[in-house]
RNA sequence: GUGGUUGUGGCGAAGUGGUUAACGCACCGGAUUGUGGCUCCGGCACUCGGGGGUUCAAGUCCCCUCAUCCACCCCA
């Protein structure tokens, strides 16, 4: 059998490749229009810091991060996910020196070596947004209305943003004990990985799918019960401009992110429809992550999106606009002396910015205009022999099945004419 | 890492052990000689994922393997 893609991968080819094309422009707006910059950073990074900014206990870390050694010995890692790498950049170009906060987004490739199945790839895209160096729940407010606002202008409906705030560090502890000794007599009966994550991370019990584990932390305390004045302040003011802005959240008090730099807001946004991977969009608050990679204590919040799965959903919704790419005019040639005029004539309307394409292989005549009927054009061009005799071209306009003659001198004008105003028919 | 599913021509899809492996779509060509989208006709598979086995005989049964898809874990 020949070679075929790696698995978890993908070839996107036309025909599909304009939904991602349509995707990404509409992404691009929202965040000029926020005021938000790319940003583009390397697809592999040093193991290290996603050890660091990722968070040693994570699966990510743990279990799915493709490493490698370079040919110096050095371990690198295909990036995972995008945050700690506009991390690095952020100190390493010395981003905290300009005004801030910095505003970035970023889409590309991620990866991480898992079993695909419905939107789970081992190569996937994400589209982030990051902004470091502002602390107040604005921040948050900003960066979920601009998720919120994508999803609106992509035609979405159905969908679930949740918010919690996950606390910080001063009243986490607080949480982390009131939730042990709540489960402690049960601590037994909890699902194999919440009796680990048990002292390593309890909070993440209360997120656990097991239906057992979820009827044992039934009634047990929540980040929420424990935040401290600051961090209750902060969230109360996250749902005051959420509402203001019109966006439609729940609290979800259960809703703790699987990444450990998460501090105070942690949202995610979800759409049923796509199978069971239904999370497209999931974010938080990091302010302990820029510090952790040896930058300044820059307080951080941002989003990742999974762009697989909202193309998922723009499918199922069927939400996509008409993207029908269509050469305006074919030019057909008919033998050698014909195609050289008819090139000329091409190449004439292409600087003009004219769509438009000329047979390749030498079909007939009939073939051609099968053609061109298949690239969906409004024109054919026909020049052949006898046209070329008498200094003409034939206009067939394949919309109505109508045609003329132009002499060849005034076919480049009048075919742009037509493109310029944008012949519908 | 665990569980299940599927694997026939470019795509979809028949085929319930036995001569030349249906059909549909797509593609290419043609229907009195230079005009498309409809219709009609014709062309287009020598590994039925790969390997091994059972049998007189296997796409059809068994084993192994690879790939795929779906689900769990976890995540986007």
């Amino acid at each position: 059998m020949s070679i075929q893609r790696p698995k978890g991968t993908q070839d996107l080819l036309p025909g599909y490749i304009e939904k991602w094309q349509y995707l990404e422009e509409v992404i691009r707006k929202v965040c000029f229009e926020y005021g938000y910059e790319e940003i583009r950073t390397p697809v592999f990074e040093s193991t290290e810091l996603f050890k660091r900014g990722v968070g040693e206990t994570t699966d990510i870390v743990n279990k799915e991060m493709y490493t490698f050694l370079d040919k110096g010995e050095r371990s690198m890692t295909l990036r995972p996910e995008g945050t700690a790498s506009v991390c690095r950049a952020y100190v390493e170009n010395k981003l905290y020196g300009t005004q801030q906060p910095v505003k970035l987004y970023y889409v590309g490739p991620m990866f991480r070596y898992e079993r695909p199945q419905t939107g789970r790839f081992r190569q996937f895209h994400q589209f982030g947004a990051e902004v470091l160096g502002a602390d107040k729940p604005v921040v948050d407010a900003e960066v979920i209305t601009l998720v919120w606002d994508l999803y609106q202008r992509l035609g979405l409906t159905g969908l679930e943003v949740h918010i919690n705030s996950v606390g910080c560090p001063s009243c986490r502890p607080l949480h982390r004990e009131s939730l042990q000794s709540f489960l402690d007599q049960r601590r037994t009966d909890l699902c194999r990985d919440c009796q680990d994550r048990f002292d390593r991370n309890p909070m993440r019990i209360l997120d656990c799918k097991n239906p057992s584990c979820q009827t044992l932390t039934h009634g047990a305390p929540t980040t929420l019960d424990h935040l401290c004045e600051d961090c209750a302040s902060h969230f109360t003011q996250l749902q005051e401009l959420l509402e203001a802005a019109g966006v439609a959240y729940k609290v979800n008090s259960r809703l703790v992110r699987g990444l450990d730099y998460y501090r105070r807001t942690a949202f995610e946004v979800l759409v049923e429809e796509i199978g069971a991977q239904s999370a497209i969009c999931g974010g938080g608050r990091y302010d302990g992550l820029v510090e952790e990679i040896g930058g300044p204590s820059t307080p951080g919040i941002g989003f990742a999106m999974g762009m697989e799965r909202v193309l998922a959903a723009i499918e199922v919704q069927k939400k996509f606009p008409e993207l029908k790419p269509a050469q305006f005019a074919m030019v057909i040639a008919l033998g050698d002396k014909a195609q050289q005029r008819g090139f000329s004539i091409l190449s004439e309307l292409r600087k003009s910015g004219v769509p438009a394409s000329i047979d390749l292989v030498g079909r007939s005549l009939k073939a051609q205009l099968k053609a061109a009927d298949r690239v969906n054009a409004h024109y054919a061009l026909i020049l052949g022999q006898d046209e070329l005799d008498r200094g003409r071209v034939v206009i067939r306009n394949l919309r109505l099945g109508e045609q003329s003659e132009v002499p060849v001198s005034e076919i480049v004008s009048v075919i742009s004419d037509k493109y310029r105003e944008g012949a519908r028919v």
